[in-house]
DNA sequence: CTGCACCTTCCCCTATAGTGGAAGGTCAAG
DNA sequence: CTTGACCTTCCACTATAGGGGAAGGTGCAG
């Protein structure tokens, strides 16, 4: 299987399937006689493995090492789990981090929508933020 | 006012300075016979509403075109008032499908957490992603 | 006169996840 | 024999918001 097959077997494009390749996520696959990548079905199931991954929103990092732990003949179930608590608390994190700023922006757009743009002094830049 | 000063009185340092007269945000100031820069008061205001609309969760980008708004000698008021509208259906966005990226990985977490590792098949990297 | 703090420009680097394109090699069809 | 679709490597670039550090000039104190 060359390359371009790869990326269409996987929804994914040749360009990233070299980048994944030079981060240590795809091992280096073995080459033709012409020196074209040669790819197994193991390739495809790894890359779908990195694909369903991304889609969970885990960064090509956290992927790298639960590959590495599986790499090294030990079942990753405890790391994934432990990758997804801390996935779950970062999430948190950003969810509240963004809901605070929401609610000030909101409170800021309805001073401005209010607000009578004659009555904005020309010496400040704005009035508002 | 040194460049030193101006960021200091702003908590900003001088490569942000820089940084943002580079990117158009403040004007190059008058320099000094050495070619220092001189700020003034007018370039500390300035500052300030650009790092308080950072915190409004504003892009530099957003920010400059508010700038040029004012710059054109018209009041900003309905271009802040539209930014902020957009902003904040984009943060709805964003905090919608983080929530959803959340209840996802929520669940994939409780299926893992409840697992028995001991149940992996070392015949795939992880029966769960 | 020397040191130190400050200033100047310049270029490269950070992190993320790739994308675009150039220059060249290969393979099958017409 | 040429055309087009593939493939190879390598380098640069996207967007965001700056940070690091070099090489050199300036200003004031001791």
């Amino acid at each position: 299987m060359h390359i371009g097959e790869a990326a269409t077997a996987t929804g994914m494009t040749t360009k990233t399937l070299r980048f994944y390749e030079g981060r240590g996520l795809l091992p280096a696959p073995r080459r033709a006689g012409n020196g074209y990548r040669e790819y197994g079905s193991d390739a495809i199931a790894r890359l779908d493995f990195i694909r369903r991954s991304r889609i969970a929103g885990l960064t090509l990092t956290q992927i790298g090492e639960i590959l590495r732990v599986r790499d090294a003949g030990q079942a990753p179930c405890t790391h994934v789990r432990d990758l997804l608590a801390r996935q779950l608390a970062d999430l948190d994190q950003q969810v509240s981090e963004l809901l605070a700023l929401r609610s000030d922006v909101a409170a800021l757009h309805n001073v401005v929508a209010a607000a009578d743009p004659v009555s904005c002094d020309p010496g400040q830049i704005c009035s508002f933020l």
